[in-house]
DNA sequence: TATTTCACG
DNA sequence: ACGTACGTGAAATAC
């Protein structure tokens, strides 16, 4: 068999790498996107290639004989940034747990090595191929030796081997050491000829072959290239030595050093777990060569349930059973459940059909038989319409990961889970069903491989939670996880299943309205613009206002000018066409977004909107809500209030609707014990109207609107952890102005200063931070060497404490709400949360105590040093409830 | 698929 | 000196 040898330029596809990919770090806030990009590259190089040997070359940091020779061989060039010189011993490491050979050698490049191993290697009969980002490797290209390029970042790679240097660029490889001689080249600083390029260097070169003969032959030339070879000589020469890469180094190589796949794959493994590489993991279990323990296959056992009776019991035994319920596409009120999966042990799987679901009704609602499972408010959502409870969800695993790290790069797909725990690989829903419009749906899928897929999440669920457990308790936030966040799993599906009623009718007279007003406003704009065009786009609104009409360029995004309301606003007095636009765009908002938008999405079988309530998205532990998001719903403008007036309570219903007052201030004056502040609110003070008379030094019965409004902007901006330069923005004031007034916050409200210096600083030690609840995030933003995403890691340092513990708290509330509304037998439901805010559908025979159990349960969600302060109010719709 | 804009807390 | 407020989701256009 032909041996192929695989030489790569480790500085050069580490530095592309670095610079193509997004910034990426582990846990422990190590830069890991230039080893990710590397990796990638080299598993596709040796996917592609198939090599038998590989070594990497890498500079050594001591100066060459080309600096000897030149001295300013490569002066000029920058520094290497600290995120990436950082990312090369761990990369070292990395490549010796793959037994790849590394190569380096004082005083000379990595290159010179890397000529001298091909020449080994083309002598030994190799094939040899060239790994790097730098062209100048071209010149090694041979009739055995193939040079590849990458291009696109580190994607891909173009093939660079005798014939097709020849064919590309009329040139031998050899020659290009010739023309970098006589054009120089800027990055390494090497001067070549003054005055002569790539192409008049191409020209002499396919008449003169070489610098030498060129030199030999200048009486031949005419005017100004003979004047400049002539004056030149020396430089070219020098030149063209500079750039030769020589091929003889003194380095002591083997090539039998150099064989490839004899390693332990668990090792590496290993590594990858250290850079938090998940998806490589998958990749190096395909890959040939190397050595592992980790079994692929794991015997499952599945089969249909026969005997319903006996399960029940031995899983009244255990107390608990992992499940998964799998279901068709299709309306949240009827999805037909096509099977239900169960299991003990994650070995033994069993199966029932839907219409053998009574068989397990009684152990499915059993609240003693705790629940465990994969994304378990789907089940609960399915099982639903066939009356059947589940109760006892217990221990869900995407819930785990949540909390785990809720920015898991791994996404929580149970696959990405079976690998980050497990080191087990198995099929995802996209392996399963494909992906894009070609993707299939569960019932589409024989029979036997879904189950495969389904027996794959059980095992997986078996085997990943003690390990999560674990880990829960040791970050202390298995409290959070068993008595906050599992029992929201139960009440988020309740309010997507039962969801809010809302008025067709309204909403067809908003759209019939929005569309006449729609209509004239664009011809109106039209007139003013002098032609039609799109207003709805950018980039066309962007050539009418500042080209056409010569409107004054305020802002720039990075593909054109900028045309949002901060700049319309600027430009209104110059044009009569910005109000109208400003307008349009509003409603045009209201109308595709709102009207449109939600009339798609109202469920045609109870004329009410289910909207998706995801417990895993966010990084602060709030909840969000999809399709549609009822947490975005206008109330700030009049007319875009009006949408609140289609959201109703049902027949015989009212909505009661309570909302948190200063919320996040409040958490922020219990967390930083700051007695100014608590005072505050413990004399039922507007916090807005306080700050400002603390600030502006006046009576609090003395603040003027203005310095309301403005304390309020620094009330806010502090909790994100806003500049004096923002705040001055803002309120339009200078920057020593808005300095002083921050200042000025500080002092009144001296430990809020220490709370936030404290949060920076506990963030940067351990590397998160934590909520009331010791719900964390992590910020590896915090360690980083850039100012810019230094701070912003700060922010976050300072901000993820004050909104997440507002999130727990609500969180605890909505619990005690809709356990409260369960245990008392009502028909009442919770059917929204608005981060600060929860609604309940209440039946007005239970109104009195539906409000009063919400405005209890969330007065009383967690015990603060201030108290938490509920504006409640009943009405129709949910408009009337402002 | 990425970008821009804008709705909310 | 750097850039400058946190957290989301949806629609539309342009590529």
């Amino acid at each position: 068999m032909e041996k192929t040898l695989i030489i790569i330029d480790g500085n050069s596809i580490i530095n592309r790498a670095f610079y193509a990919l997004p910034d990426m770090s582990n846990s422990d806030g190590l830069k890991t996107n230039a080893i990710f990009g590397f990796v990638r590259m080299m598993f596709k190089i040796i996917e592609d290639y198939k090599p038998t040997h590989m070594s990497v070359a890498f500079d050594k940091k001591a100066p060459t004989f080309r600096h000897k020779q030149y001295a300013d061989y490569k002066a000029g060039r920058k520094k290497m940034p600290d995120e990436l010189g950082q990312q090369l011993e761990p990369l070292k490491e990395l490549l010796d747990k793959f037994n790849i050979n590394r190569l380096e050698l004082e005083g000379y490049e990595a290159d010179d090595i890397i000529g001298t191993v091909a020449k080994l290697g083309e002598e030994n009969d190799f094939k040899v191929y060239i790994v790097t980002g730098d062209k100048d490797a071209i010149q090694l290209a041979s009739h055995k030796t193939t040079t590849l390029i990458t291009k696109k970042g580190v994607g891909e790679v173009e093939e660079y081997d005798y014939d097709s240097v020849v064919e590309r660029y009329e040139m031998t490889p050899t020659q290009f050491i010739d023309l970098k001689g006589l054009m120089g080249d800027k990055s390494d600083n090497i001067p070549g000829v003054p005055g002569v390029g790539e192409k008049t260097g191409i020209k002499l070169l396919k008449e003169y072959s070489t610098i030498e003969n060129l030199i030999e032959h200048t009486e031949e030339l005419k005017g100004s290239i003979k004047k400049k070879i002539e004056e030149n000589k020396e430089l070219a020469l020098m030149s063209k030595e500079l750039a030769t890469i020589i091929r003889n180094v003194p380095i002591d190589v083997k090539l039998e050093d150099l064989e490839y796949g004899d390693y332990n794959k668990d090792d590496v493994i290993e590594k990858f777990k250290e850079f938090g590489f998940t998806s490589l993991i998958s990749k190096l279990l395909d890959m040939d060569g190397g050595e592992t323990t980790i079994k692929e296959e794991i015997n499952l056992k599945i089969q249909h349930l026969d005997d319903a009776e006996n399960f029940i019991k031995k899983a009244e035994e255990n107390g608990h059973v992992i499940i998964d319920v799998i279901g068709k596409e299709g309306n949240i009120l009827d999805k037909k459940i096509l099977y239900v999966f169960l299991s003990l042990d994650g070995e033994e799987i069993y199966y029932v059909n839907e219409d053998e679901l009574q068989t397990i009704a009684g152990l499915l609602s059993n609240s003693e038989i705790k629940k465990y499972g994969y994304d378990l408010k789907e089940d609960y959502i399915l099982l639903k319409p066939y009356g059947i409870e589940l109760n006892s969800m217990n221990f869900d695993i995407t819930i785990a990961e949540y909390l785990i790290d809720s920015k898991s790069s791994t996404s929580y797909e149970c696959s990405a889970i079976a690998m980050k725990y497990l080191t087990r690989k198995i099929k995802s829903k996209e392996d399963l069903l494909g992906k894009g419009a070609k993707a299939k749906k569960f019932d589409q899928i024989e029979f036997d491989e879904l189950s495969a897929y389904i027996g794959d999440i059980l095992n997986t669920v078996a085997d990943v939670y003690p390990k999560m457990e674990e880990k829960l308790k040791e970050t202390e936030m298995d409290g959070l996880f068993y008595h906050v966040e599992m029992p929201l799993v139960e009440v988020l599906g309740s309010m997507e299943y039962t969801g809010m009623k809302v008025d067709k009718d309204q909403l067809d007279e908003l759209k019939e309205k929005f569309t006449t007003i729609i209509n004239k406003l664009e011809n109106e704009i039209f007139e003013l613009a002098g032609e039609p065009f799109n207003i709805n786009s950018p980039k066309q609104l962007g050539v009418i206002l500042f080209e056409k009409l010569g409107l004054p360029v305020v802002k720039k995004t990075k593909t054109g000018y900028s045309t949002n309301a901060e700049v319309l606003e600027k430009l209104r007095d110059k044009h009569e066409i910005i109000d109208k636009i400003t307008e349009y765009r509003q409603i045009v908002k209201l109308n595709s977004t709102y009207v449109e938008g939600l009339l798609k999405i109202i469920n045609p079988k109870t004329g009410r909107i289910h909207s998706s309530f995801n417990q895993t998205i966010t990084t602060t532990g709030r909840i969000s809500s999809t399709e549609p998001n009822m947490q975005n719903i206008p109330v700030k403008t009049e007319m875009g209030r009006d949408i609140r007036k289609v959201f109703v309570a049902d027949n015989g219903c009212k909505l009661v609707d309570a909302d948190y007052s200063q919320v996040e201030l409040r958490v922020l004056a219990h967390m930083s014990g700051d007695e100014n502040m608590i005072d505050a609110f413990k004399h039922g003070e507007d916090i807005h109207s306080k700050t400002a008379s603390q600030i502006f030094d006046v009576d609090i019965k003395d603040v003027t609107s203005k310095q309301r409004i403005e304390a309020k902007a620094i009330n806010f901006g502090i909790i994100y952890g806003k500049t004096d330069f923002g705040l001055s923005q803002d309120l339009n004031i200078p920057v020593p102005t808005a300095k002083a007034y921050i200042e000025s916050y500080f002092n009144k409200y001296p430990k809020i200063k220490e709370f936030m210096d404290e949060a920076v600083e506990s963030a940067t030690e351990t590397g998160y931070a934590t909520t009331i609840l010791n719900r964390r995030r992590y910020i590896p933003e915090i360690k980083a060497s850039n100012f810019i995403v230094r701070n912003q890691g700060k922010r976050f340092a300072m901000n993820a404490p004050i909104q997440g513990s507002a999130a727990d708290i609500i969180k605890v509330a909505m619990v005690n709400v809709y356990n409260k509304l369960k245990e008392n037998e009502m028909k009442s439901k919770l059917i929204l949360q608005v981060h600060d805010e929860l609604i309940v559908e209440a039946v007005e025979e239970e109104l009195e105590m539906a409000e009063k159990i919400v405005r209890e349960e969330m007065e009383n969600a967690q015990a603060m040093d201030v108290k938490l302060d509920v504006d409640l109010n009943t009405g129709d719709s949910w408009y009337e409830t402002k």
